[in-house]
DNA sequence: CTCACTTTGTGCATCGGTTCACAAAAGGAC
DNA sequence: GTCCTTTTGTGAACCGATGCACAAAGTGAG
């Protein structure tokens, strides 16, 4: 009994869990604003796009919150994984590198929204600092340090050139942050303890051109033809 | 013998793997660049950030071009990876929704750098409509099907508000279209075959908030401490 | 109260991916 | 040629995630 309590609360949400719960908040919020009290598992799976079997074990995760032969209560499921993804509390986000990118993610509606607050924009470039993004003021990048310690920020998103990630990621993680979402084309190191995200647009369109050329190859070539291997190529 | 050849060029790279080629092959430019000849898998592992063992698992599967004692052939290896990933031909890719991420989109050059060619941008908003960005001329949705079909367009980009996206992405798909990126938080339902990539802000920010979280936790409460359950909470 | 029905929570088989650890292959010294 | 060193390619054990399928738990009708 006690047992099966603390064997799924404890410690240790598998980290497929983890990315999804963010899908389901969003289909919940939906079916929130719709004026839907409860949802089965089975609803809830199809508007999150995934397998209810898959969306029943990751919530079973979190505790136990449905009710048999109902459902789960919309309102409070939302709660639930709000406060276990952290959403419950407000956390201060710094954006650096203000080019195209740190002006969208500064304009990003979707950062607001769920218990992120954007407060504070930095650049090196002595022509953006001083700009008025998003009602912030871009300040000078030598500021850095000053500025997370006087607004508590605890994630920073990189969206700086390639060059500059690494060398903002040692003065932040200096400082004291653990979190960082990073938008520059780079493999950046930090130490241990330190979580980094990484975002690549320049990935996930190799990765669609990869199935892209499997499709087409598909069509003319048939089904797993030979003349795969075309004689190695001299360079 | 026979067997062994096919069962390892034969279709079907894993998922995984192809998730990770578009590093090998940033890391392996990078060295080319740097005039490097040869190079070991300890040594492309450690620059791209993962374990020489899944390196060299990863790079069999596309057949074995390594030379034992001595390592790959950059500027091979590279010419191989591309080649596999579809990158030796040229993608025409449109974006779709031209507000603040659109337009970092459309001028972000890691598009181009790798074989792909912003083709065009479309808008719903007359206010922006033939506006020039990247060198483009940003057209009317109207003409999506035509502009799609003129241009070759095979891998569309959507940067649409969230209402849009799903009608955006029928459109596309009716004429077509099998590889979509989306970055409109929604969840794109599309027919069998076709290729759908997601990108959301919003849920790598809530994912970092979660482990954020549990790191503070940690901190304050020790390891697996009860009073994890608070009495449950009415809503 | 009992019965029929719904829907959750989970044990179990399975699958894909990661990692270890080593035999096989290549190169260089002598 | 033989021996020693380096480094690949891969068999096999392991690990986490997925999905099936069902018992347990709840609702509602009569």
């Amino acid at each position: 009994m006690i047992r099966r309590l603390s064997q799924a609360r404890e410690r240790g949400i598998p980290e497929a869990t983890v990315a999804r719960l963010p899908l389901y908040l969003r289909a919940l919020n939906g079916m929130a604003e719709r004026g839907l009290a409860t949802v089965s598992s089975e609803d809830l799976a199809v508007a999150a796009g995934v397998n209810s079997a898959k969306l029943r074990k990751d919530l079973s995760h979190l505790g136990s919150y449905g009710t048999r032969g109902v459902g789960y209560d919309v309102e409070y499921l939302i709660y639930q994984i709000s406060r276990e993804l952290g959403l419950t509390q407000d956390w201060a986000v710094a954006i650096v590198g203000v080019g195209n990118l740190g002006r969208a993610l500064a304009n990003y509606g979707g950062f607001v929204s769920r218990g992120f607050r954007v407060a504070a924009l930095l650049d090196a470039d002595p022509e953006v600092v001083g700009d008025h993004i998003a009602g912030l003021n871009v300040e000078h990048i030598d500021e850095l340090e000053a500025v997370i310690r006087r607004r508590g920020v605890s994630i920073v998103v990189l969206a700086t050139p390639a060059v500059a990630a690494q060398q903002v990621a040692d003065r932040v993680v200096a400082v004291g942050v653990t979190s960082i979402l990073n938008f520059a084309p780079v493999v950046l190191s930090v130490p241990e303890g330190v979580d980094i995200r990484k975002v690549d647009l320049s990935i996930e369109l190799q990765i669609l051109a990869f199935h892209e050329q499997r499709k087409a190859d598909r069509m003319s070539g048939g089904p797993a033809m030979a003349e795969e291997w075309p004689e190695a190529v001299d360079l």
